[in-house]
RNA sequence: GGGCCGCUAGCUCAACUGGCAGAGCGCCGUGCUGAUAACGCGGAGGUAGGUGGUUCGAGUCCACCGCGGCCCA
């Protein structure tokens, strides 16, 4: 017997009953046990930030890692599934930073970084938890008491390590780079944080300033900027080599810009010479101020690729630290970079005439400053999209700062050859957007001025400037297990060895894209530990995130792998779109178009919100989310498949059917209908597996959901009278045979899909055995039958066509004709299906289709009994009774119902289960009227 | 400004290498039902974003343009 099966499941109610039992049995932890020893599938869990709460674009990538983890066990891999948590960073940070309404590194470090660290850790921990439980709800198995966290001693020694062995390639330098800076918060802001702030139409001022070359004071190269606040800060003007350039005259004086940029010029004018870039190469000017002057050539004409002639002159101003062009070209051309700026954002106490005010205070006084001195040419305002801080408001500054760099463009060509390895799903990305950014690789600035994170190993001596690396807590006479964090690393003193000095540790931390980079060996706490598994668990087989990781994770694996070990840390990757809402919008919480997870899991469950992901849209493509999509996935997929399954159950149950008592029929055996299924089932097996194996998993998902609509509409559509018939011969045992093969393959093929709808099937079909603890299933060859499938596809065609000849001719399906006529032969069994469908005496074959209407006297009684047939079955059904309970059915006709019930009657009797037809109207009995010819009742048979 | 992806019915999406434009949802009509949160048939609904090109033939290949999304500058 199997568990009676509801036709109306609650799925999220299932789905947590489902997941209760895993917690009960630990199935998960079986899962892993049964394959023990087994070869490895290797995946590797990109930890997620512990901070803020899961989303559902969190269920997407989640997804896609447990269809593969739970499939390659299925295939009889061992897939450790080790989790992860990513717990340190500027995230984190700024969170208490809120809860403490406090912002910048002043207050933080006035509150205190023991007790600021201390308390970013005890906000990763509940989020931590958060997370499992998350994860745990949409049936995502990972190892959770297992997991690998960053800020571990053992994590941070492991990332100690791959920094030295990169310092001792001398891959490790310091340098100074421009960021997006705060200047009221001192801080630098990420690239997320920046993305947040930009504001549109704000005012700058807009001024074109005259730089008199040094040998002809009466010519000026003629520069545009919106920041006069950095021109004190001018070290250079660059032009394109390329672009043509014009001398003109205009009144007393020579100005030089670009030709294209003539516009910009007031008044009349007289162009005098023209002239490519390259020919003003190494022009010296007079500088505009001079308070700090540079240590080494500056103040001349350079050549860049970044100047623009959509706007400004064609000639850039050039201020070293205050863009990041500019600090480039400055690099590159060996011209001294001098702070004009200091971290609050005032000019510094040598820039005399403006020192100490903000530098947008300071920016009208510098024009006027200019113009008073002759060298302003003209000013004005404009509008443009500028960058502010997104918490405070206040405007950002391009500030070039110390930062601690990876020479990763040494390793461009290795970077580029090992990604060009690896297999990316959707393909396009490992060219597109992945080898995009690789060909454009910059070195890698690791360092941040912050709190809480892996702290740079680097000790500086105090004295001699000596630096040293250091890789692990031993070397520093600590414990292995210490807390390495700030601020108690940053008492650790060391002595120089080059002159016995002290030296101390930089302030800075780690950018955490190298923690999360490093999680292959860091997990392990390799070198210092876990060698075994490091070397069994390297590179990964499998990794799948979202597309915006190509910038994130997917490098900080690359680069660091391709630097220690010479390969990619993964073969395979999948690479996903964003949950977009219905109109395609990205969610965001400003918009409140944000979809909660846990209420679609509870509305629909977290089966239907997966399944959502692997059919909906092409790996990669966005996913237009929405209640009305996880409906349809409910109502069309999961119910159908479920009331095929409970169908299944409940006639199994009524005549006792026990898959394993009788030894299975051979195909020869069976009915065509069901060797059309087998075959169909195996191509299906074949298709999800290759699929699968391919990490096609849209390819895999989608004729699954095809074969389940021909299994539920056709397969036990046309079969249903099998089951119900009372005697128990081959073709009853054929069909539960069939159908319940049908069910426990789908139940296996699904199992990494819908695990929950998976399990809940499987266990009630198969002895209560897991469907997670099984083999996927394997195609049988000996099934297919291609003429079969076809011929009934054609079968299927001629139905179609019946129907509509019936609709256009205004004829209901109930009343019987006496042929139609099909093209092709069809075998008996499909002719009687077509026959049956079309409700048709006869199939004949001819040269076209053609159905013919003659209703005969008889035919237009059959069409009566068909019609009082489902009366009485409509009136079973609002009695309450059981599908096999017998009943008398009583009757009063006249006229044609009378002489139908004469000839029909036993037929009628048979089709509703009527021990009796009684041709009487007991008084008791309610029963239904039909025109004024007949009335009918029935009671339940004793 | 650059890179990548997308643009097919009102909506969400299909269509192996170029070969008769489809499904689901929604709408209208109709049929069937011990068949479920159903199902069948018919209908309305398409300039395949646009323009050119290659080809016997283009949704599919090429070029350019437009719109949307993501990323970078």
């Amino acid at each position: 017997m199997f568990e009676p099966a509801t036709s109306r499941p609650h799925l999220p109610d299932l789905e947590r009953q489902v997941m209760e039992l895993w917690e009960a049995e630990g199935t998960f932890q079986q899962s892993l046990a049964l394959r023990e020893g087994a070869p490895r599938f290797v995946f590797y869990e990109g930890p997620p930030t512990a901070n803020g709460r899961p989303g559902t674009h969190h269920v997407l990538a989640r997804a896609f890692k447990d269809v593969v983890g739970r499939y390659r066990t299925m295939k009889g891999f061992f897939v450790e599934r080790k989790a992860g948590w990513d717990t340190h960073g500027l995230p984190v940070e700024l969170e208490i930073e809120k809860k403490l309404g406090i912002s910048g590194k002043q207050q933080i470090e006035e509150f205190g970084i023991e007790r600021f660290n201390e308390l970013c850790r005890q906000s990763v921990y509940q989020y931590v938890d958060a997370w499992t439980e998350f994860s745990k709800r949409m049936a995502f198995w990972l190892d959770f008491d297992n997991a690998y966290w960053t800020l571990s001693s053992d994590y941070i020694q492991s990332v100690w390590w791959a920094l030295k062995t990169m310092w001792e390639r001398g891959l490790v330098y310091k340098g100074f780079r421009v960021a997006p800076y705060c200047p009221r918060c001192m801080t630098p802001l990420s690239s997320h944080e920046l993305a947040q702030g930009w504001q549109d139409d704000t005012p700058d001022p807009s001024v074109y300033v005259r730089f008199r070359l040094k040998d002809d004071p009466g010519t000026s190269l003629l520069a545009w900027t919106t920041t006069p606040w950095t021109l004190p800060g001018n070290v250079a003007l660059a032009v394109d080599a390329d672009i043509d350039y014009v001398k003109v005259r205009q009144g007393e004086e020579h100005l030089i810009l670009a030709e294209a940029r003539l516009g910009v010029l007031d008044g009349d004018f007289e162009v005098v010479e023209r002239l490519k870039g390259r020919q003003l190469e190494g022009l010296d000017y007079e500088p505009l101020y001079t308070y700090l002057p540079p240590e080494g050539r500056a103040w001349y004409v350079v050549t860049a690729d970044f100047v623009s002639i959509e706007e400004g002159t064609g000639v850039v101003h050039t201020a070293a630290a205050y863009g990041a062009d500019d600090l480039r070209l400055c690099q590159e051309k060996g011209i001294p970079i001098r702070h004009t700026v200091d971290l609050r954002g005032r000019f510094l106490p040598a820039v005399e005439k403006f020192a100490g005010l903000p530098v947008k205070e300071a920016d009208p006084l510098i024009v006027e400053d200019l113009r008073k001195r002759g060298l302003l040419y003209k000013s004005g305002q404009i509008r443009h999209t500028y960058p502010f801080c997104w918490r405070c408001k206040t405007a950002l500054l391009y500030y070039a700062l110390d930062s601690w760099y990876i020479r990763t463009t040494e390793l461009k060509r290795e970077l580029v050859a090992n990604n060009a390895a690896t297999n990316w799903v959707p393909a396009h990305v490992k060219t597109g957007r992945m080898g995009d950014w690789l060909e454009n690789n910059v070195d890698w600035a690791f360092s941040r001025s912050r709190y809480w994170g892996t702290p740079l190993p680097f000790w500086v001596c105090d004295a001699c400037g000596a630096q040293r690396c250091v890789a692990s807590a031993e070397e520093l006479g600590l414990p292995a297990d210490a807390d390495l964090h700030r601020p108690y690393i940053d008492e650790v003193k060391l002595p120089c060895d080059a002159c016995g000095a002290e030296m101390t540790r930089v302030s800075e931390v780690l950018d955490a894209w190298f923690d999360s980079g490093s999680m292959p060996f860091a997990q392990r706490g390799y070198p210092r530990l876990g060698k075994a598994e490091f070397d069994a668990s390297f590179p990964a087989d499998f990794i799948a995130e979202a597309m915006d990781q190509t910038r994130g994770w997917f490098y900080s694996l690359l680069a660091v792998s391709t630097i220690l070990f010479g390969l990619n840390s993964y073969r395979n990757v999948i690479c996903l779109g964003l949950v977009v809402d219905p109109k395609g919008q990205k969610q965001s919480k400003s918009r409140g178009n944000v979809l909660d997870p846990t209420f679609l899991f509870e509305n629909f469950g977290s089966d239907a919100l997966r399944w959502f992901f692997y059919t909906s849209a092409p790996v990669g493509e966005n996913y237009r989310t929405s209640e009305h999509e996880l409906r349809e996935v409910v109502r069309q997929f999961l119910l159908t498949l479920w009331n095929v399954y409970s169908f299944f159950v409940t006639y199994a149950n009524i005549d006792g059917f026990e898959p394993s008592r009788e030894p299975a029929l051979p195909l020869s055996e069976r009915s065509a209908l069901d060797r059309w299924l087998l075959s169909r089932l195996s191509h299906l097996v074949e298709t999800v597996d290759g699929s699968l194996d391919r990490y096609d998993v849209n390819g895999a998902a989608r004729p699954v959901q095809a074969f389940v609509e021909d299994l539920s509409n056709w397969y036990v559509r046309r079969s249903r009278r099998r089951y119900w018939k009372s005697e128990s011969d081959a073709d009853k045992l054929s069909a539960y045979q069939t159908l319940y093969e049908a069910l426990v393959t789908v139940s296996r093929l699904l199992a990494p899909f819908t695990p929950f709808l998976a399990e809940a099937l499987h266990r009630n079909l198969f002895n209560g055995q897991s469907v997670h603890l099984v083999d996927y299933p394997a195609a049988d060859p000996a099934a297919r039958d291609a003429a079969l499938e076809t011929e009934m596809s054609q079968a299927r065609e001629a139905v179609v066509h019946g129907l509509a000849a019936r609709d256009r001719a205004r004829l209901k399906v109930r009343q019987p004709l006496p042929a139609v006529t099909v093209t092709r032969e069809f075998q008996p069994e499909l002719a009687n299906m077509i026959r049956d469908e079309l409700n048709v005496k006869e199939v004949r074959t001819g040269e076209e289709f053609a159905l013919d209407t003659t209703i005969t006297d008889e035919l237009r009684l059959e069409g009566l009994a068909r019609e009082l047939v489902r009366l009485v079955q409509e009136q079973r059904k609002r009695s309450g009774l059981n599908i096999e309970d017998r009943i008398v059915l009583y009757h009063q006709a006249r006229g044609d119902w009378s002489r139908m019930l004469d000839r029909f009657g036993g037929y009628v009797a048979a089709e509703t289960l009527a021990v009796e037809l009684r041709a009487e109207r007991p008084e008791d009995l309610e029963g239904v009227t039909v025109g004024d010819e007949l009335w009918i009742g029935l009671r339940r048979a004793s």
